[in-house]
DNA sequence: TTTTGATGTGGAATCGATTCCACATTGTAC
DNA sequence: GTACAATGTGGAATCGATTCCACATCAAAA
């Protein structure tokens, strides 16, 4: 691989004037950017990165830290990103955490040390050190599905989504719904959509038995639990289920076939996440799409905003959902 | 962000010293040693990639180029590749081709110039100049999913597998079985594939209408429209369907369905790449699992190998595959 | 006592770019 | 004809590490 000495030599310039047909930037004469021009043509010369960067602090390299690659979220999320940071000539270093919290923190000094020019974080729960990361790190970084104040977020309406879902199943008439949920750690699907469902409920006047609230892990099989633990311990058994997951509700639908349940009549069920077996099951499952790839698109331009403008102040983002009505309810 | 010579400053050594203790190598001794250490951890230093990069032309970033990112194959290809080289410390810098063979030579290109220290590519059609490309590229470069002579692949066995589906077909008593296939510049999934199918036809004395093979081009849309064009076409109606991917069985099957075709009774059907929604449709599908997971690990160690020993001679991993037969036959 | 080899440390070149500054040439206005 | 700006080019420092080589000690072997 050339350097820019050799170009220099076989022009008959100084790296000097190289590099500046290289950026064009100052004075060059035609003749000479010309003769620049043919060596680089004929040799197929390119900079090196890395000299480039070490000089000029400047990477083109975006770091994404995910809690898990194989994920349809995740894998949205990604190909929303890349979308905008391709166009303006960035590229992704790949971040997984493996739902690994300490990892996390890991990856944001990694990509510190690798100076890439932004960070996007999916974040699963936010505690208190990974806030301290967040911020004693100069780099500008985007927080993508929980709220972290001193930095920029893009936010989906967890807590909006989960009342809209309940208020369906109240608008169909029934009274008694039940819910599937993650820990509470976790603030956006854990947290923030319990208390939708909470007070969604109560504004309605309706009462929640404790049997009715489970918890499972994010994965079909413990969606198939926690139904299975809202039938067999609940006196009075409920007439709808809200899981925060599509993946939960496929669980729980998996259970209430298996005993013989016929969905909607016996019991509606409804999820979120627009995933696409939602769409496959039977029946076809009512969710909510969070449009993960507008929200990959959202942070890839707030992210290349502030790297462009140098801006420092946090703008918070919070994305639209819709409310996918089928056959579940 | 200190640097190398601060270090040494602050402890009262040269930078060759510290340089020493930052990867152990030369004689320093225990007191130098641990008063260097001191320092490096009261100011959390760390040294910079970029400047390392640079001198030891080493960079611990693989690139994968993948011709899609949102799909499950890739995400699961990726979350395999990641698991072996985050465990041996390198990362991943993301290329997306969006299916543009253009810029599977772009990225190469480009991923030469961060000097990254191997590459990873899924190939989606083979030609003559993104051989030649290969081949002039001096970094260690694998190829998924398709054959490229000069370098080192992990290749799906779509030809046995295809035959495998086949044959199930026939063990069942079907005969006339019909095909939905991608355009044959694909090698793998499209002509081998079909290859497998006929061959496999073939030996069992078992004839193909030409209206029996359609094309699709990956989504579930034209699967649909395949699925339309044989009924609508043939005069002989198939009784079982083979596509070359899941997506395209569900296409069949939502055209199936809507026509009032009873799936296994009237027509039978079996894709290819155990994707999730596979088993959700309705009945779930019978396919083969290609494990891309499995794929992804392979290629990663392939190419950490490659890299470590500096060995040239190609290597060639045919993967196994698994029937996985449900109620869709 | 001298040699020799192991141990310990630093100087300075190097990797491949960018960029500040100095210097040279040309054109234009007074 | 002089002054000054615009234009064009190169020298050399710089970014932050690694690494070759030289040099200094010191203990054991000859």
């Amino acid at each position: 691989m050339a350097t820019i000495k050799e170009i220099a030599d076989m022009a008959n310039v100084s790296r000097t004037t190289v590099s500046r047909v290289l950026n064009d930037s100052g004075y060059v004469s035609k003749d000479v950017r010309q003769r620049i021009m043919k060596v680089i043509e004929e040799t197929g010369y390119v900079p090196s990165e890395h000299a480039k960067s070490l000089r000029t602090k400047k990477t083109k390299v975006i770091g994404v830290i995910l809690p898990k690659i194989s994920t349809e979220t995740s894998s949205r999320l990604v190909a929303g990103i890349d979308d905008i940071l391709s166009e303006k000539g960035y590229q992704i270093l790949l971040a997984n955490t493996n739902l690994d919290q300490e990892k996390e923190l890991e990856f944001i000094k990694l990509l510190k040390v690798r100076q890439v020019d932004g960070i996007i974080l999916t974040a699963t729960n936010v505690n208190e050190r990974l806030v301290q990361q967040i911020n004693k790190t100069d780099i500008p970084l985007i927080v993508i599905g929980q709220e972290v104040d001193s930095v920029s977020n893009v936010l989906y309406d967890d807590y909006h989504a989960a009342r809209a879902v309940v208020s369906l199943f109240i608008q169909k008439g029934h009274e008694a719904i039940s819910f599937i949920g993650v820990d509470e750690s976790d603030v956006a699907v854990g947290h923030l959509r319990k208390k939708g469902y909470i007070d969604e409920m109560t504004q309605h006047g309706l009462t929640v038995e404790d049997t009715w609230i489970q918890k499972g892990i994010f994965d079909i099989e413990s969606g198939y639990e926690a139904m299975k633990k809202i039938i067999e311990t609940s006196t009075h058994t409920p007439t709808a289920i809200f899981a925060v997951t599509d993946r939960l509700a496929v669980g729980a639908i998996n259970y209430l076939k298996e005993k013989g349940y016929q969905i909607p009549e016996d019991m509606a069920i409804a999820g979120i996440g627009a995933s696409e077996i939602s769409q496959y099951v039977n029946p076809p499952l009512t969710t909510v799409d969070y449009q993960n790839e507008a929200a990959g698109k959202a942070a890839a331009k707030l992210l290349i905003e502030s790297i462009e403008t140098n801006k420092k102040e946090p703008k918070k983002i919070t994305l639209d959902y819709r409310l996918l009505v089928r056959d579940s309810v």
